[in-house]
DNA sequence: GAACTAAACGGAGAGAGTCTCCGGTTCCAC
DNA sequence: GTGGAACCGGAGACTCTCTCCGTTTAGTTC
């Protein structure tokens, strides 16, 4: 998908970006569906030659696109995020960033929780690619940022933190019967100045 | 080894709950040992046939003891947890309700940090037995209700938020490289009574 | 539109792990 | 001792992961 990018300051530009075939593309795109709905559905175990059944391709060419049980759940994740990002949008300007940043990581809880045991397989590789991690540490920055200066949230809390709580409670809400949205404002009503 | 908890409130007492043979109790507490140090070496995912080698038994006797991974995972970590209590014992006379109950916190997440992988795959089932997640709720409740009635904690926390929190913020420390220390001071901060 | 080639396909199968079944063995009560 | 319940442990069936490689196909060139 973008595999392209690594290769594009090498010295030599060899080799202008060939586009994928259209059957290779037919069966990526075709698997990431079905993977997305396994995931979702078993959790993070799901089987990948059932995916590969269920998507109708060997498992040859799952293992071709997505090398790694860890590869696939995070191009199912990238996906997904894009979706995440278009809902953070206009929060961005909002005049009450305190309000804005509380509303976006409810969201973002209420999001990450259908991947359950998705996220925990996901979450763990910091890695050089992970652009999903990195979209939703510019948001998050950028929300945490405006609140800090508009002096709602604690000046002290780094970006890493609060995503690592919100991170927390997703996982443990997968566990046990709590509610996710009382723990974020638990958790919100903390780190705001007190007044 | 307290299977008969469960029978004992059944109308018959047919069966008096005879103690294991002692061959059965020795293999089942070298079962438990190789367990414990292969899951913290190795996450929750540790080979089950390896531990039953390393512990010099069959794979069907490590089955008859633990039929399931779930099952002997709860039972490393039930007999782990008797330190925690051991520490907790202490703290819950001390003159600071509230200091106590963040210390203990601190350490409980340190406790937990060692199982990584481990957690996660117990924590989920709040089952019948399940007496590690008793023990823990029960002395939890106690350093946090004294806490509170000592006005320094929100009284309206529950003991399954409280809990469920400092899991969140265990699990997620294992996935990233933030201070479980910080995270669990800044939740803290957020759940006293603002004066 | 035919021929060519790089790219992609997919299935056979090796290897690792999980779990069961059951013949043989050991402990303990009497 | 001895009978029998409790326990042991290994063979093996099954599932899942991942690789290798012969075959097929898309896209390009003339």
């Amino acid at each position: 998908m973008n595999e392209a990018d690594a290769r594009r300051t090498a010295p030599e530009a060899t080799r202008p970006p060939r586009p994928m075939r259209a059957d290779a593309r037919r069966n990526y795109e075709r698997l990431l569906a079905v993977a997305t709905e396994a995931f979702s559905e078993h959790g993070a175990n799901a089987s990948l030659d059932d995916i590969a059944k269920r998507a109708e391709v060997g498992p040859g060419t799952l293992y071709r696109h997505f090398p790694t049980r860890q590869l696939l759940l995070e191009a199912v994740v990238d996906r997904w995020l894009e979706s995440i990002l278009a809902e953070a949008e206009p929060l961005r300007e909002s005049a009450d960033p305190g309000e804005a940043l509380a509303r976006w990581l409810r969201r973002l809880v209420s999001h990450l929780s259908v991947f359950r045991g998705v996220t925990a397989g996901l979450l763990p590789t910091d890695g050089p690619k992970q652009s999903a991690g990195r979209v939703l540490h510019s948001i998050a920055e950028d929300l945490l940022v405006r609140a800090q200066q508009a002096g709602q949230i604690r000046p002290d809390l780094t970006v890493s933190e609060m995503t690592t709580l919100i991170y927390g409670i997703t996982w443990a809400c997968g566990t046990k019967p709590v509610d996710p949205d009382r723990l974020v404002d638990l958790v919100l009503d903390g780190l705001r100045t007190h007044g």
